[in-house]
DNA sequence: CTTGATATCGAAATCGTTTTCGAATATGGA
DNA sequence: TCCATATTCGAAAACGATTTCGATATCAAG
């Protein structure tokens, strides 16, 4: 049961291989009478080109390819949805790859997605990626590139991202304005942006509030579970019982620490507050419910895939593109834990 | 800057398009000498052959297809993680398509894989599949096929399954072990085979050990939603108070009613015990932590790749492939609710 | 009746591999 | 020296679509 080929349906309908491509494609010069009889006919059959051979003249092979640093991440699961609906609108598939946050893969997953000849990439960096060759790469061969959430500040391309630095200023602030006045904070790791922005904001919003800046309350939380979260909630209040409030850097440690203190019958928010951030499903799930902020996932995807159409677009035409860098909003989502 | 193809490398070499494909599969009539020479030479200029010419010859994609009912979901991410895992190890790409839980969207997404000729299709039902002809048609094709965890008694091919009655079954007697008396069941939709099977290990589990089966002890979940499992958690606090034990067909509707539960300052598990299915990351992250049964994603998403692999490769061979079905462990996982 | 324009179609080249089959060269034995 | 057999290579035909360009048919105008 071997697939229908355009010669099928030339011989099928007594015309020419040229004339049924010409007629699904709706060219000029075929009659409107054989493009009926054509499209007719291979409707009947259920039959499309070979995707494959297609690719081969025109080099489209209507296929993109999505590297995200990890695959079970309630927030990557939402953006990966997002991209794939618009993907699918435009009659794209999508290829997915993880790179573990590991630098090395994503260097290897890249150059997977351009052997493969995809017609763009979506990406969102590792953690642990510390130079950006391998990106120049992919836009020295003039394959559309869209970066989104993780990003990074050295490469010039098109991403989709959110204001980490207003959105934790934001939190921070709400912290503030509910009365706490000793806010520790759980950053991620020092390298990606997203990481030094939202301690940024922390800082900004301290600063603004002329509230103390203390290092020694700035933990780091080097693969943001929450574990950490967990063990920093102990730390903290063992050592600095000062300490009524703790804004971190994602749910999943904002949630450990909030399980500590459970366990350990402290109220929330009363004696300390929680905040997190990326509003995950779990994160109105807990006892109490984590305010947290909201970080559209499937927005973002959706966007990306669209900067990357309109690339790709330009692209065809020949035309020169320049980058672009979409801002999605954020929104503050109060819940019990403040 | 074009990607290299065979003729750049064999201008280069001096030699044929012929010999330099021949020398990069390892036939036997072409000279170590040139070999050596065409390896060495391809290393250097990181030059692999174009995919879809390949596949034009070969009719193999080196792509798979997967199919799962929803993109964000703890579970159905680990089995993609797995899946990928398995499939990077062999060369294969993964395209990815969800059906959303919908019978329409997942036979068109079928559709579309078999249009895209992929090598093979790994598919999770949606709990709305009512008809398995999408299925038959995969199969009728010649298209290696294997589902995992949602699959149907309905269709003759290769399945990764757990078994949901046995597991259901554990985990029930664990609560009747544990001095429960009064069990009510959050169970799912009726078609899936999972849900049915989850619902006959409750029943058997209460029947072995002489407990009372009540049909109005039995909720059905729609959408499997944690919003269902707080609803109806109130109405058996209202309705039901003898009941001392829920048993939930995922952990959505367990972490749901727990978070009623703590509202309304309910012990758990004293005066009503809660036990989930699947063990979601967030399980455990609750308070109190959420007793369940673990599922494992990963080994899952891994098996059904090499379950495809095993098929594809007697399919080549022109052997006969029938059917098998593997069945992977689960094992209980008892925590605080319990 | 010729000419030129227009509408409709098809032959053939092309994309980059793979693979069959035949040609050329080298090798070895008698 | 000559033939038979290995060894090593390349020409060419696929795979299935797209697209350029030329061929034919039709028709109106001159």
């Amino acid at each position: 049961m071997r697939n229908l080929t355009l010669k099928d349906i030339a011989t099928a309908l007594n015309l020419s291989i040229t004339t049924v491509s010409k007629a699904l494609k709706d060219y000029p010069d075929v009659s409107p009478k054989t493009k009926a009889r054509v499209k007719a006919y291979t409707k009947e059959v259920n039959f499309t080109p070979n995707a494959y051979a297609a690719y081969l003249r025109t080099q489209e092979s209507k296929i993109i390819g999505v590297i995200i640093p990890r695959l079970n991440h309630y927030f990557f699961s939402n953006v990966l949805k997002g991209i794939m609906k618009a993907a699918e609108v435009e009659g794209y598939m999508v290829i997915v790859l993880s790179s573990e946050e590991s630098y090395e893969l994503e260097k290897k997953q890249v150059d997977r997605l351009i052997k493969q000849n995809v017609d763009g990439i979506l990406l969102s960096i590792a953690d642990s990626t510390h130079d950006t060759s391998h990106i120049d790469n992919i836009l020295a061969q003039n394959i559309p590139l869209v970066l989104f959430d993780k990003y990074s500040k050295l490469s010039q391309c098109s991403s989709v991202i959110i204001n980490d630095q207003n959105a934790a200023f934001t939190a921070v602030e709400h912290l503030i304005k509910s009365g706490k006045k000793n806010i520790a904070h759980l950053r991620g790791p020092l390298l990606p942006q997203n990481s030094i922005d939202r301690f940024l904001g922390y800082r900004k919003a301290l600063e603004k509030y002329e509230l103390p800046y203390k290092k020694e309350w700035v933990f780091t939380c080097q693969d943001i579970s929450s574990d950490e979260g967990y063990a920093y909630a102990k730390y903290i209040l063992e050592k600095y019982q000062e300490i009524d409030a703790i804004f971190a850097v994602a749910d999943m440690p904002a949630i450990g620490a909030i399980k500590y203190f459970n366990e350990q019958n402290i109220a929330i928010p009363k004696q300390i507050a929680v905040m997190g951030f990326s509003n995950w499903k779990i994160s109105g799930l807990i006892t109490p419910a984590l305010s947290t902020v909201n970080q559209p996932g499937e927005t973002m995807g959706r966007k990306a895939f669209e900067l990357f159409y309109k690339e790709l677009q330009l692209l065809k035409k020949g035309k020169k593109v320049d980058y672009q860098i979409v801002e999605i909003d954020t929104t503050l989502i109060v819940r019990d834990s403040t």
